[in-house]
DNA sequence: TATTATTATCGTAATATTGCGATATATAAT
DNA sequence: ATTATATATCGCAATATTACGATAATAATA
């Protein structure tokens, strides 16, 4: 049928999937890095920069931004995405945590 | 055109998403916390417990598998699965240092 | 070796994702 | 207000994922 039956599972699993899914294309992964890495970066520097459209990346950015992983904010004409730290660590925690203690239950 | 441009990104970067990838989908972190729970865990088991059809789980699996994060043996007439802790670690190292960069780095 | 139980694979339908061009919207400067 | 530049949204095509029933393969036991 092929849709995902989110409903069966609790709430934790559901969230670390959530998590994962943004992280789950290079592209992401690759802007959410460049974006640390500047201070305020603008959008269309990351077209440069990571050789996509500039529609795709702004879908991208999106995806990111439902997470709420990063904020825009405009300096001058350009918009400047920063890295939201408290939902930053609020996700790393969640993660970290998941990674955790499966390893620690394991056999 | 919906294939996505692996090669265009970093070896780094497509590690983190493949890994992500893996754990985007919520019956794929029920599944590992679930086996992490029992000393070796029956796929059976897993049909009941998470509410998929037995060739979804077994799909699933698959997937994990494909990463390295499970090994399966075969006890009496069942298949055991189990957590691969040296996978586990490095992946769960590969992200943590992700995490912590994009952090670091932030604004 | 036949039977039974467990797990994997195949085929298929429904839905989701990725990517881009075209276009709309928003902001700054003129 | 008009223009120029930056970003978002729309519409579409290609591909990928999710799920399941049916069936095949595998392993233990009779």
């Amino acid at each position: 049928m092929g849709v995902s039956k989110t409903h069966i599972f609790s709430e934790k699993h559901n969230q670390v999937a959530s998590v994962a899914k943004v992280l789950s294309h290079p592209a992401r992964v690759a802007i959410l890095e460049y974006i640390s890495r500047q201070e305020g970066c603008i959008c269309n520097d990351l077209v440069d920069e990571i050789g996509l459209a500039q529609a795709t990346i702004s879908q991208h950015l999106n995806e990111i931004k439902k997470l709420g992983l990063i904020k825009g904010t405009f300096e001058g004409k350009n918009l400047c995405y920063c890295i939201n730290q408290d939902t930053w660590d609020t996700l790393q925690n969640l993660f970290g945590e998941f990674f955790q203690n499966v390893k620690f239950n394991c056999c």
